[in-house]
DNA sequence: AGCACGCCGACT
DNA sequence: GTCGGCGTGCTC
């Protein structure tokens, strides 16, 4: 059925040949296909797999990606209706193995090749065509638009408006509703016309450049030509003539006498961020040994570093970067979110200038091209970017570092691939033959089983660099607070701490947004909730408005003075978020000053930047956040740190749940005390005895790991079975449940795996849609294939949304 | 996703 | 009768 193919990684052997393939198969950006088409090359047109091409597609022409090369184009095909490729419009866009990666994701991750392949590219590369619209002002008799209707009168003033008279359909149907029928009366009248252009990609940003081949007579010249060569000496003799910023013709002198060439090249818009001073620092008897270790390593090796909060780990990725940069390589670092951890790229930028750069989906799109073609120049450089970089190209690829590698953020749960980058990682890592470093202070109980069963090398950093202790933590049971009387947010031993904070800095830790987690009524007892979603509306307030908002669809309504339901004005409100605890803050010390860092104050952009850039400067004394806090925030002044209340991370039904909790305390409470003066931890409960909580006091990792493990393994959870999520959404209840109900059944007569559900999930209703899932539970990786995902997807009619997390880290 | 082709209501 | 609505279906 499948014609024989050259696939994509045998290019190399028919390159060899001097046989020219006469087809290709090309793959088309089009949702909702997935599906290559076969079509034809012109004599002489050389494409390679992996380019990007242009083809003609129904009536349009679209982008699309040259996949592989058929012996003959399939039997069942008539063969006068394949088309031929129009052009090549970017080339070389994969390095050797590169499909492999991504049929790998495909596959594993159960989706088709195309949704992998929008996930790793930058945007914009592949486009579509455009059909424009012209006016022909020479054939427009004058005062002809009494004969058109309305609508086209209008389209017929827009396009008269400007000078030429050509606009995209696109921008005619934004401007004008029901463009389209008005342009069909025009073209029939002959007075416009409409062409398709060529598909619309990213482009190349083409610059002049100023180049200088010989040297003047200095007395010869003008103060702004001296200018300019004093410039040209300091930058190596080549500069962008913008950045001269001089015209060109004050330079046309120089030019005509020979001294300097001005030519035009492509300027790759990076984005490298801000560099300062970084010195490269004496390593600990531990960091050198994880550093010798990891340079003499040869070929694929999974490491886990385990470093306690503070010891140094990056230290340890930045000496073993600089050998293998030595050596020719690139090296691919992954951390959880660019914007928490500017300190981090900063370090990176300074030890190794023009070197580093970064990649994430904040960039760009130009940026985001350019950084990828950046990176298939193939020079030694370190990419530092999130969970999609985890795909970028790098051609002679020498280390993956995953940075924080129990980090959630790493795992894409709402999209399709539902990858994890640590997986992916490991492939890429095995194909480049080449070491993948996991670190962190809290390791995953995957990676740390990795490492019992020797599959993983394990390395530790059990101590703080310069002898610094771990934070001291203080339990502090908030039950006996109540019972004697205190009934603040903060336990005297907090107000204690902060009263004494001594020009020091203080975080507070509080896992919700906010001001109040939900409002109800003391009359009637009822809870206002979203009109859309089946969750209460958490109280926000700004200094205009006081709101009520949904955390899930974001709806967002004044806050009424009477409960809808009974109309009382007795409204109470429950639970606390970083909104309360920053205005208990200021009624209790008002001379603290604070910064209030979470989704809602670090939604624009550089807004994570410049809040932790004021906070570190000492312009503020206490920064109040959510888990935002935990992501290796390395801040050298803060000696406090007072989680709120643990108890709302404890509690969750989530096989993770526990893990998660652990982690996210560990992390929040490692931040205390990384300078020179020692750390203290306040950490605010309910139940002091949970077994987590003891563990986050003593940091005794290796006790919770253990436990938690004995758990998983007894019910045959991660990382012993393996699990696959099926979240069904629709907007009819019963459809979805009984979908979800039929689902089950056939997915039960194929396999052997345990199967929990369907159930409503625990939010069971988002943004007016119903969700329902089914959990399934497998022994190993080979039961996991099982399963047949192309006949579960035919059974799910069209307004049942059916999607697949395989591996998911939250089953709630 | 587009954009065709194709089959039903309000006008010359 | 025609024009034009947008309801399925195909794109090598």
């Amino acid at each position: 059925m499948v014609p024989p193919y050259v696939v994509a990684e045998a290019k190399n052997s028919y390159q060899t040949e001097t046989v020219t393939p006469e087809w290709v198969d090309v793959l088309v950006d089009c949702p909702g296909l997935q599906g290559l088409y076969t079509y034809r090359l012109a004599p002489g047109m050389s494409v390679e797999a992996g380019d990007i091409v242009s083809v003609p597609f129904g009536t349009q022409t679209m982008g699309g990606i040259a996949i592989r090369f058929p012996l003959n184009p399939s039997p069942d095909l008539p063969p006068t209706s394949i088309k031929e490729v129009e052009e090549v419009i970017a080339r070389g866009f994969f390095p050797p193995q590169y499909w492999t990666v991504l049929e790998k994701v495909a596959q594993y991750y159960c989706t088709d090749l195309l949704t992998v392949i929008r996930t790793a590219l930058p945007p914009g590369l592949l486009g579509r065509s455009q059909r424009r619209v012209r006016l022909r002002r020479d054939l427009l008799p004058p005062g002809g638009e009494v004969f058109l209707s309305p609508i086209a009168r209008e389209v017929l003033k827009l396009l008269q408006g400007q000078k030429e008279g050509d606009y995209s359909l696109q921008h005619l149907q934004r401007q004008i509703r029901g463009a389209q029928r008005g342009v069909k009366e025009l073209l029939k009248r002959g007075w416009v016309e409409s062409y398709l252009e060529a598909p619309r990609t990213v482009r190349v940003k083409q610059q002049k450049a100023v180049i200088l081949v010989s040297e003047p007579f200095l007395l010869d010249l003008t103060p702004t030509q001296k200018r300019v060569l004093d410039l040209l000496h300091s930058n190596d003799g080549e500069m962008w003539l913008s950045d001269l910023k001089t015209s060109s013709s004050a330079l046309n002198k120089l030019v005509e006498e020979g001294h300097l060439v001005i030519e035009t090249r492509e300027r790759l818009r990076l984005q490298s961020g801000r560099s300062s001073l970084d010195l490269v620092k004496t390593l600990t008897k531990e960091q050198l040994a994880a550093v010798e270790h990891i340079t003499k390593l040869q070929g694929y090796q999974q490491v886990l570093l385990h470093g306690v909060t503070g010891s140094g780990k990056t230290e340890v990725y930045l000496q073993a970067i600089a050998s293998k940069l030595e050596q020719g390589f690139s090296i691919l670092v992954l951390v959880p979110e660019i914007g928490l951890t500017p300190q981090l790229s900063d370090r990176f930028l300074a030890r190794f200038p023009g070197k580093v750069w970064v990649y994430h989906s904040g960039l760009s799109e130009g940026e985001r091209y350019d950084t990828w073609r950046q990176m298939l120049l193939g020079e030694p450089q370190v990419i530092i970017g999130t969970r999609s970089a985890v795909f970028a190209p790098l051609p002679h690829l020498g280390m993956i570092i995953l940075d924080e590698e129990h980090d959630s953020s790493f795992k894409q749960t709402q999209l399709s691939p539902t990858y994890h980058a640590r997986k992916v990682a490991q492939w890429r890592a095995e194909l480049a033959d080449c070491p993948l470093i996991l670190g962190s202070a809290t390791p995953s109980s995957e990676s740390w089983l990795a490492a019992k069963e020797l599959t993983t090398d394990y390395l530790a950093l059990p101590h703080r660099v310069m002898s610094r202790p771990l934070p001291s933590v203080e339990v502090v049971d908030l039950r006996q607070e109540l019972q004697q009387g205190n009934r603040s947010i903060f336990s005297r031993s907090l107000q204690r701490s902060l009263s004494n904070l001594g020009g020091k800095q203080a975080i507070l830790f509080i896992n919700r947004r906010g001001y109040s987690t939900f409002v109800s009524c003391r009359s009637c007892g009822s809870a206002l909730g979203c009109p859309h979603c089946d969750v209460s509306l958490s109280y926000h307030f700004t200094e205009e408005s006081r709101l009520l908002r949904c955390h899930y669809c974001n709806y967002t309504t004044l806050q009424p003075r009477n409960c809808p339901q009974c109309a009382s004005p007795l409204l109470k409100y429950f639970g606390s978020g970083t909104q309360k605890v920053v205005q208990e803050l200021s009624e209790m010390f008002p001379h603290l000053r604070t910064i209030r860092f979470d989704s809602d104050t670090t939604s624009t952009k550089d807004a994570h930047r410049n809040l932790l850039t004021s906070f570190a400067q000492g312009e503020a004394d206490i920064l109040v956040g959510t888990q935002m806090l935990s992501k290796g925030l390395d801040l050298e002044a803060v000696t406090l740190v007072g989680i709120v209340a643990a108890d709302g991370l404890l509690h969750l039904s989530d096989y993770r749940a526990t893990e998660r909790a652990f982690q996210t305390l560990t992390q929040v409470a490692g931040r205390a005390g990384r300078g020179d003066d020692p750390g203290k931890v306040i950490l605010q409960t309910y139940t002091p005895e949970h077994p987590v909580i003891k563990a986050v006091s003593e940091h005794d990792y290796l006790g919770f790991i253990k436990s938690e493990l004995t758990d998983r393994s007894s019910l045959n959870f991660p990382p012993y079975g393996e699990l696959i999520l099926l979240r069904l959404t629709g907007q009819n209840e019963a459809q979805v449940r009984g979908t979800a109900e039929d689902l089950a059944l056939v997915i039960a007569s194929m396999s052997e795996c345990e199967i929990l559900g369907p159930a409503a999930a625990n939010v069971a209703r988002v943004a007016n849609r119903y969700r329902w899932q089914i959990l399934l539970k497998f022994r190993d990786v080979q039961q996991k294939r099982t399963i047949n995902w192309a006949t579960v997807n035919s059974l799910c009619p069209a307004s049942v949304s059916l999607m697949l997390d395989i591996d998911p880290l939250s089953v709630d």
